[in-house]
RNA sequence: GCCGGCGUAGCUCAGUGGUAGAGCAGCUGAUUCGUAAUCAGCAGGUCGCGGGUUCGACUCCCAUCGCCGGCUCCA
């Protein structure tokens, strides 16, 4: 029988007769027993395949991030099962792993509600102990197509007639056959803890003109504590909902009747919130930056004249003053380009940094409000920096260092990507072209990772965006760097060079935190409530054990005001555990509790809300050591 | 905007055709009690809003507003 070379363990090239699979390599020669399906060449294939040519094989091992997606998506493959057994007629279109596990997406006529889940979980339940073969099969498109129209899959067919590839590959599992690449596990025994998590609406292929269907989410790990972890994640996550936390700790309150999407700041919300945008004032001026402010409301001629009219309308509100149309900002760069063109600038007055914490409004759509993550009005900490050509790629790596520091001070890591030109967009190719090197070069030069985002750019120019990680992992937007080479144009601005002639500028639009509201939502969760004690709105508060402390307390309560410390007094004729509890819930960092030792030895007992108890001191020590914890950062 | 779910006291929730309930919070009183909940009493709702069905609607139907989970979109 014809051999083939197989390279096994990085070195040892074994021969083995053409068709054996790579299930039967490992098992001879004792690698990868726990392997789920195997690398060959590079490729990942079935552990059952038939090698029938000389290659590498490596196990492709549980531990893996492909193997987990590999096991997730087999599970998808087992729930359209078990969907199709259970709701006939049911058409299947595409059921893909993702980050957390996987989704399958239905089109059919009546819907799936939450209580069919428990239903579709024993079913698979039951496919699973079947221990049904994950079996694949190659054919050619035409064929497919063929298969698939016989089966009534219509969503299939489409997928196949959009194919480029001559040779497609099928997958058998009990009565279900899918149009899928693989590879797959062995057999549906092989997914060891699995859990439905919800249903909702989807479009095919995400294009909202298109036929609804039903997506049931999923998820499926290696084992079951694995995914009961997760589950806990998710409740965790629920625990630190900006939302509920909202609400818990009195920062901020969206009302019915004022409005959706509209946040009302209660004081402790207000002041972290003036508390972030002091900090960001201050880093602004720092790093060379003008303050400014503009009009909430601007002509529609204007709007029109930038392209927001023609580009942005449908998110923009308008009013009317004197039979003169309005348009409530969306966006703050349009004060930003008349301060510019107030009067003839030279080239000595380049790069200008225009900084605005300028509140805009965007007419989102009802149905992706979501708390402060996503509103009607905002504010974001923004700036448009005009420079010459040749300043360019040190303004934005100027701006990508500023994002690096803030991200610092929060603890958030983050992502970045650059997003190219969209269809709806103005400007010449020779501009995006430009702007858009410029951004990935400023990226390059600053030795930062990207992605790239093709067609998701602004209107008016490509963008850098930096999403940020949260202690849970979850990723969000929030600062971009926006580089634009069409509004200088088209709003004629223009400055004196040292050759005496005009020039055309270029403009950076630019947020670091984004939108402060979403920021704070996103700090919110990260912190589960627990802010670092300068951004606390409430840093101490002073608890007394009986009333017979009152007095000192208030003279203790006037010391640490007075020198600008968040501080309240409980005087309330409670008990210390509930005053404690309290102070507890409302995540306040120091509780200092004065009793009649410390009335009568002239100090306070602080304990943290970690629950640390930091036995007696005196105010004097107290304060000297929360001084540093109190100020915000400083950067060199 | 779309698909699905949900709106009952300040909060969390019970109540599926016959005059609305609990816990916590609130108020009043008692208690002076040292590191996550002291005890008792009182008060609190046109059941999101508007129509309809019915002798009768928190409960069934329609419409609408809002919220939740997604989709599309986005800071």
């Amino acid at each position: 029988m014809e051999e083939v070379q197989i390279k096994i363990n990085d070195a040892e090239e074994i021969a083995v007769s053409k068709g054996t699979t790579a299930e039967e390599i490992f098992a001879s020669n004792k690698v990868g027993q726990d392997a789920v399906a195997a690398r060959f060449n590079g490729q990942l294939i079935d552990l059952t395949a038939p090698l029938n040519t000389g290659g590498e094989l490596k196990p492709l091992r549980r531990t893996e991030p492909e193997a987990l997606e590999m096991l997730r998506h087999s599970t998808s493959h087992i729930m359209a099962q078990a969907v199709r057994q259970l709701f006939p007629g049911v058409k299947v279109t595409i059921g893909p792993s993702i980050e957390n596990g996987f989704y399958y997406d239905f089109d059919y006529d009546s819907t799936f509600t939450p209580e069919d889940l428990p239903r579709i979980e024993a079913r698979m339940a039951e496919i699973i102990a079947q221990e049904q073969p994950f079996s694949r099969r190659e054919m050619s498109r035409a064929e497919a197509i063929k298969l698939f129209e016989n089966l009534g899959e219509p969503y299939k067919v489409e997928i196949l007639q959009d194919m480029d590839d001559e040779e497609v590959s099928i997958y058998e599992l009990g009565d279900f056959i899918d149009l899928c690449r693989g590879p797959h596990l062995v057999s549906s025994k092989k997914v060891p803890a699995f859990k439905l998590l919800g249903v909702s609406g989807a479009y095919w292929r995400g294009d909202e003109r298109r036929q609804r269907l039903q997506r049931i989410y999923g998820t499926a790990f290696f084992a079951r504590k694995e995914l009961k972890q997760h589950l806990n994640f998710l409740e965790e996550a629920k625990k630190r909902d900006h939302r509920r936390l909202g609400k818990d700790l009195d920062l901020f309150s969206i009302h019915e009747e004022a409005g959706a999407g509209l946040v009302i700041w209660h004081p402790r919300g207000a002041l972290l919130r003036a508390l972030i945008e002091d900090f960001e004032r201050t880093e602004h001026l720092k790093r060379g930056y003008d303050i400014v402010s503009g009009p909430m409301i601007l002509k529609t001629d204007l709007w029109q004249a930038s392209g927001h009219f023609d580009n942005y309308r449908e998110n923009m509100y308008f009013t009317e003053v004197d039979k003169i149309s309005y348009g409530i900002k969306p966006m703050n760069c349009l004060s930003h380009m008349l301060i510019y063109k107030s009067r003839l600038r030279s080239y000595r007055d380049l790069p200008l940094r225009y900084f605005e914490l300028g509140t805009v409004f965007r007419h989102e759509k009802s149905g992706v409000l979501h708390g402060l993550i996503r509103v009607r009005q905002f504010t974001q900490d923004d700036a448009h920096i005009i420079c010459t050509p040749d300043q360019l790629n040190d303004e934005i790596k100027g701006v990508i260092q500023f994002v690096v520091d803030i991200m610092g001070v929060f603890g958030f890591e983050f992502e970045t990507e650059i997003s190219t030109r969209p269809e709806k967009s103005i400007g010449t190719d020779e501009d995006w072209e430009l702007a858009t090197t410029a951004l990935q070069t400023a990226m390059e030069d600053m030795g930062l990772k990207y992605d790239i985002n093709v067609g998701d750019g602004a209107f008016y120019g490509p963008k850098i965006d930096v999403n940020l990680k949260d202690a849970l992992n979850r990723r969000w937007q929030c600062a971009t760097i926006q580089c634009d080479l069409t509004l200088p144009e088209r709003f004629d601005l223009t400055f004196v060079g040292s050759d005496g002639e005009r020039h055309r500028p270029v403009m950076i639009h630019r947020t670091i935190l984004g939108s402060i509201e979403r920021f704070i939502g996103v700090l919110i969760e990260h912190y589960a409530g627990a802010f670092p004690v300068w951004l606390a709105p409430v840093q101490a508060v002073i608890l007394t054990v009986t009333d017979r402390g009152d007095e000192y307390a208030r003279e203790v309560y006037a010391k640490l005001k007075n020198e600008g410390l968040r501080v309240e007094l409980d005087l309330r004729n409670e008990k210390l555990g509930l005053k404690i509890r309290e102070a507890q819930l409302m995540k306040v960092p120091y509780m200092l509790v004065i009793g009649d030792r410390e009335v009568e030895q002239g100090g306070i007992s602080p304990r943290t809300r970690t629950g640390k108890d930091l036995k007696f001191m005196t105010v004097e020590e107290f304060k000297a050591r929360v001084q540093p914890e109190i100020q915000p950062p400083v950067f060199q």
